[in-house]
DNA sequence: GGTAAAATACTCAAAAACAGGTATTGATTC
DNA sequence: GAATCAATACCTGTTTTTGAGTATTTTACC
């Protein structure tokens, strides 16, 4: 029988996900775990062929744990189980061995299949292209552009991300100019609330 | 029998979330939805006692469904499902009518215990007070700074609220100043950022 | 009635952000 | 090879925000 431990920080979800999982005969839930540490700790005295990780947690994130399982060489296959397709989370995530990365947006039957495929030996990957397909503004801001509104967001002045990024003042500037009028925004209150929802 | 309408984005879970409440045969799923506009449609179809509802939808926020009912006056008890303490949405759907405002981050036998009492006509908030308990920084801040906040959140500059409340540019620049000291941060964006999060 | 906090309004000054430009380099694409 | 875009950097302004004060009135509470 393939062994699951869930670690989700919303309790009704990992129940009655657990229970929906346990109901097809096909897997049996070793553990349920709501926290990063009570994770790490279950994983150290519990075997399972596969951990279910939610991305957000109250004291980190999934993939700390992700992190901690591939540096320990635990042989468990790890599936993300996140809210949304956050681009730069699912390639950090592929570089620590991570089997797969879900969204929430997906129905019992196609989550059931998805974990067949990485109890097999696959990798299941849903990358925006082929997932959501919807044309965002965040796609408007170049790499560089989606760097500087993250330190923006974070409360850094210009001087600030210049001196970071090791920049002239006058670039940042120029940057934040950019971004704002192509996000047709007129100051650093509009942006940041804007990154809090999308980026 | 109780009958319900779960509306939730993530099928995964309003599935497996319908499957658990079947389960111990207190209540019957009549209807899931995933969208704002497909719920609005199945509630004038469907009759149901409860309407278990997400916040966040793809084509909407769950709060315009709670809109839609109390206007419509349609009879059926609405309990939001959300992922975290949202004060300002909370308050707002209180005034709507709605019966409980729950996080995810509970138990399915809390769950079922709250529905229960939402069934025999309760009321069921988990203000933040009472469920987190930690003494927050909100309320550090008076009514007034408090309603300039939201106001700087939204992009105003402050001639702007000046104008919108009927001030002096000095008075809401004294306000904004005494904010940003009692929060002990040093600019527009990490305002922001954290009345995103707390207000 | 006295006190404390909140809300209001002002001054002076410095720092940061915003708006409109221009310009060079490198990479990509047609 | 030309054109486009991203990234870099600079200049000249104006507007807005922030910092550090002071001061009056109103409100709330004991």
């Amino acid at each position: 029988m393939n062994t699951i431990i869930i670690a989700d920080d919303h309790k009704i979800f990992a129940e009655s996900l657990a229970g929906m999982l346990e109901e097809n005969n096909l897997f049996k839930v070793a553990g349920i775990t709501h926290t990063v540490a009570s994770t790490i700790e279950t994983l150290q005295t519990t075997k399972a062929s596969i951990l279910l990780l939610d991305y957000h947690f109250p004291d980190g994130k999934g993939i700390d744990v992700a992190e901690f399982v591939h540096k320990a060489g635990l042989p468990i296959k790890i599936v993300i189980l996140s809210m949304e397709n956050d681009l730069p989370t699912m390639r950090q995530a592929e570089q620590l061995g991570v089997r797969a990365y879900l969204i929430k947006n997906l129905s019992s039957a196609e989550l059931l299949e998805a974990m067949q495929q990485v109890f097999s030996g696959e990798k299941v990957f849903m990358w925006p292209e082929q997932s959501a397909g919807q044309a965002t503004e965040v796609q408007l801001l170049s790499p560089r552009e989606q760097e500087i509104v993250q330190l923006v967001r974070q409360g850094l002045t210009s001087q600030e991300i210049a001196a970071q990024l090791f920049l002239s003042n006058y670039t940042v500037e120029t940057h934040r100019r950019n971004i704002l009028r192509k996000l047709n925004m007129k100051n650093t209150a509009m942006l940041v609330q804007w990154a809090e929802k999308f980026l």
